[in-house]
RNA sequence: GCGCCCGUAGCUCAGCUGGAUAGAGCAACGCCCUUCUAAGGCGUUGGUCGAAGGUUCGAAUCCUUCCGGGUGCGCCA
């Protein structure tokens, strides 16, 4: 159900039969103003130019082809030429009613389901995960939530950094450690950062330990087996760390999902020679070189793209270049989403080059970069502890959940302990998780406590309190909600805004999906919430002078909003709660 | 130096492929609880859309230049 979709339709053979040619933009948009109808088509002026025509009385043949008697009861032309779109109340009602009766409150699954390969949350295993994995992993995973309800087929892959240099160094240590006998579960890796710091500091630090690591990370890559042994002790444990932080995060992420850089190991050579087949790269100092000259700058000198270094070791653009080939090749995707910070745009540019170069990805298929900004502190740099150090996920989320327990104790409630504990949980990690993903994906954008868990705005707790206070109603009543079957009438102005909002998830999801953007979703379900709130003001559903037929008719609305509240934020992996 | 991104109300952010009077939230001020959860609603105040040109019937949106900020640019990921 896509009212915006369906006008697109109408509008476009109307055009035709209009005489414009095929191609013409409808430019059908929602109206801006109560005055201008619900929708309206802008198309008219667009095409007038091009035809050099007066766009009044183009957009008067356009009506006059245009039927839309099953949906609107009026159409007008205003001003130079916009087509305004009244939507008759009975289209609505019907609409409604059928997004009532269906789980997926009308959304239609996508007649031509896609493959699609994502690529997200990508932690460094050599480090707990810090706030900088919070965006990739959260945008992703609703985006992937959003993919699937739309009905095509997800691939997720967790792109996990367990192959760089850095490896050597840490089995080296750990081998060390074991050597002396201590305990792994409980000192030797409780504490990753540690680990990873000890470590460091013995590389830098301690004689002969620099080469002793530099020769592990041959012997683990050429697949010696007790590197391997000691390499997959500490992947554990490190992928054991992630699997916490994504349960806590609600985020759909599991361990099956992963597909880590080592993955790829045994391909390297193969994509290496590959490219030098083809000519795509060259060597140059001692490195094999890829020079793209889309990418040149004005002097004309190309960039340079190294897959190879000069010792013949392989870097993270050849595993890059390999994901590439067995995510189109070997699994066929139709788009491959990649979540990454925007700092890496130039190298995923230079990847999606090099690879289509080199048939590593198929035409069919589109690689889509989907850069994401930086989450700053209040001065505006990216966000730090007091002390300037990086801070952990797992912190930052167990501080959420603390502040809002803060929150809602100040609360009357009724709730039990356990209850309001539950409740603190889904809504410290909700207040996170809008925060970010209700900014748009490209911008950086600044974090801020007080804000997010301020229970007033565009905020998750704002949305979580729309959801109970819909509950609320059902539970007052004693109605099943499920088992509402009554006629929806459409007659107050706050009913009518309702509705509309209502029937637009599809027209969101749609969005939110070709351009990678929570955030349209994120934006949508606020606005759903507050014209709920504004109807709960201005309509009255369970009192003594309701009429029973409007009292229905509203409690289906009530049900709607619901679910679509529900069902919205399950798609941002936001939990919602029957009282708070 | 070159490339990419950004500059919208005091603050935090929307604004889709150019469309009607640039929108929210917070903050400030004023109303609304004997009434379905006031963690709410209604209203007021507040913007030369960084600057200057250009294209167009129409520009926050497209093009050019400049100013200001961020980020990246041969063997890290």
């Amino acid at each position: 159900m896509n009212i915006k979709t369906i006008l697109i339709e109408k509008a476009n053979a109307a055009m035709g039969a209009a005489g414009i040619p095929e191609g013409s933009n409808p430019a059908v948009t929602q109206s801006t103003r109560p005055q201008f109808g619900d929708y309206q088509i802008n198309g008219a002026m667009g095409a007038a130019k091009a035809l050099k025509t007066n766009p009044r009385e183009l957009a008067q043949k356009i009506i006059d082809n245009l039927d839309v008697s099953d949906i609107a009861e009026k159409t007008e032309i205003a001003g130079p030429g916009f087509i305004n779109i009244h939507l008759k109340p009975e289209f609505l009602s019907n609409s409604l009613a059928a997004a009532n009766q269906d789980q997926k409150l009308a959304v239609a699954e996508h007649s031509q389901p896609q493959k699609v390969v994502v690529d997200f949350s990508s932690p460094n295993l050599a480090k707990e995960m810090h706030v900088g994995h919070l965006r990739s992993t959260i945008i992703g995973d609703s985006v992937v939530r959003a993919l699937e309800f739309r009905g095509d087929t997800v691939v997720r892959q967790n792109h996990m950094g367990d192959w760089g240099t850095q490896f050597g160094m840490l089995i080296a240590h750990l081998e060390d450690l074991l050597n002396q006998g201590i305990d792994l579960e409980s000192v030797a890796l409780a504490d990753l950062e540690t680990f990873y710091r000890d470590a460091k500091k013995r590389f830098d630090d301690e004689e002969g330990f620099a080469d002793k690591a530099r020769n592990y990370v041959v012997k683990l890559q050429s697949g010696d087996a007790h590197c391997e042994k000691l390499w997959r002790l500490f992947i554990d444990t490190s992928v054991k760390h992630s699997e916490e932080v994504y349960q806590r995060l609600n985020v759909t992420l599991t361990r099956n999902d992963i597909m880590a850089e080592s993955a790829y190991n045994g391909e390297l050579n193969t994509i290496i020679s590959l490219l030098k087949d083809k000519n795509i790269a060259v060597e140059d100092q001692g490195a094999q070189v890829v020079f793209l000259d889309e990418l040149a700058n004005k002097d004309g000198e190309p960039s340079v793209f190294i897959v190879q270094k000069s010792g013949g070791g392989f870097l993270y653009a050849t595993t890059d270049l390999a994901a590439c080939d067995y995510r189109s090749n070997k699994l066929g995707a139709d788009r491959i989403l990649i979540f990454v910070d925007a700092r890496q745009s130039l190298h995923f540019n230079q990847v999606e080059l090099t690879a289509r170069k080199a048939g590593l990805l198929r035409d069919e298929t589109s690689y889509e970069f989907s850069p994401f900004g930086t989450m700053m502190g209040s001065d505006g740099k990216p966000f730090k502890t007091r002390t300037g150090g990086t801070v952990k996920l797992a912190d930052l989320l167990e501080e959420a959940i603390s502040r809002a327990t803060d929150k809602l104790a100040d609360r009357e409630s009724g709730l039990s302990d356990t209850e309001r504990a539950e409740i603190a949980r889904k809504v410290g990690i909700g207040a996170v998780k809008y925060a970010d993903l209700s900014k748009h994906r490209t911008s950086d954008y600044i974090f801020n406590w007080d804000s997010m868990l301020s229970f007033e705005g565009a905020t998750a707790p704002y949305l979580q309190y729309a959801y109970t206070r819909v509950r609320s109603i059902f539970r007052k009543a004693d109605i099943d909600s499920s088992a509402l079957t009554a006629t929806i009438n459409i007659e107050q102005p706050q009913e009518k805004a309702l509705a509309i909002k209502l029937l637009q998830l599809e027209e969101v999801l749609d969005l939110m999906i070709s351009e990678a953007t929570p955030h349209v979703l994120c934006g949508y379900l606020y606005e759903l919430a507050s014209l709920y709130m504004t109807f709960y003001e201005a309509c009255p559903i369970l009192k003594d002078d309701v009429a029973s037929d409007v009292r229905d008719s509203r409690l289906v609305l009530c049900n709607l909003v619901a679910n679509t509240l529900r069902t919205g934020l399950d798609l941002l992996g936001i939990e919602v709660m029957e009282q708070m």
